[in-house]
DNA sequence: GACTCATTTAGCAATCCTGCTAATCGTTGT
DNA sequence: ACAACGATTAGCAGGATTGCTAAATGAGTC
């Protein structure tokens, strides 16, 4: 477990947030968050009108945000949504708000 | 008060993500919480290391998100902080995550 | 009115983002 | 080995974002 670097702590907000940006990044976190929060790249590609690398890419960005975590199952791979550091982080700036205090 | 229209809250929440995207907007945000609130345009610029019309414009993509409100006062412009905004949207779709359900 | 202060707008260059198509990689099945 | 399938990577064009400097607006002051 890494230390509590409040500097990678940052950096890790930014890459949050930044893939929360995109309208289509936000749907895939929905639809994996009920369809059991587990899927395969391609049952998530086929709900997007946007084409399979564009999906890909969209996934590698979550990926890389740590917001989904990748299973290699067979030639398929599990895209498992990472509820907790979601949660976690977004739902850790947003108490900085919140109105008691 | 607008009625609930969804489609409209869809592109409200797009607007509302695309300007937390940026570490500088989420730091204006978080600035401004603890100052009370209510700050000038200049009061928020000079804590900055970007130049005061690059504040400027952040300033502006936090209005049209509606997570701030301008109120002049004479000849400056104080931001007032939209918490209850902030709180709604992005509480509201953080929710969808929630653990029960 | 002229002048100043606080802030925004205009305009531009550099960078990043997003979408596509085509090519590639790894696994399964024959 | 070969073909088929699932998925990613490479490369590119169009558009958005972000930063800057310089010019403009708008409200108070002399």
């Amino acid at each position: 477990m890494a230390a509590p670097d409040p500097k990678r702590r940052v950096e890790e907000a930014d890459r949050v947030f930044a893939a929360l940006a995109h309208p289509s990044r936000r749907q895939i976190l929905l639809t994996l968050r009920f369809r059991g929060g587990r899927m395969s790249a391609g049952e998530i590609a086929v709900r997007f009108g946007c084409t399979w690398p564009t999906t890909s890419r969209h996934l590698a960005v979550l990926r890389e945000a740590g917001l989904v975590t990748v299973e290699p199952r067979g030639r398929e791979r599990d895209y498992v949504l990472a509820t907790e550091r979601l949660n976690g982080i977004v739902g850790e700036w947003l108490g900085w708000f919140e109105p008691e205090g």
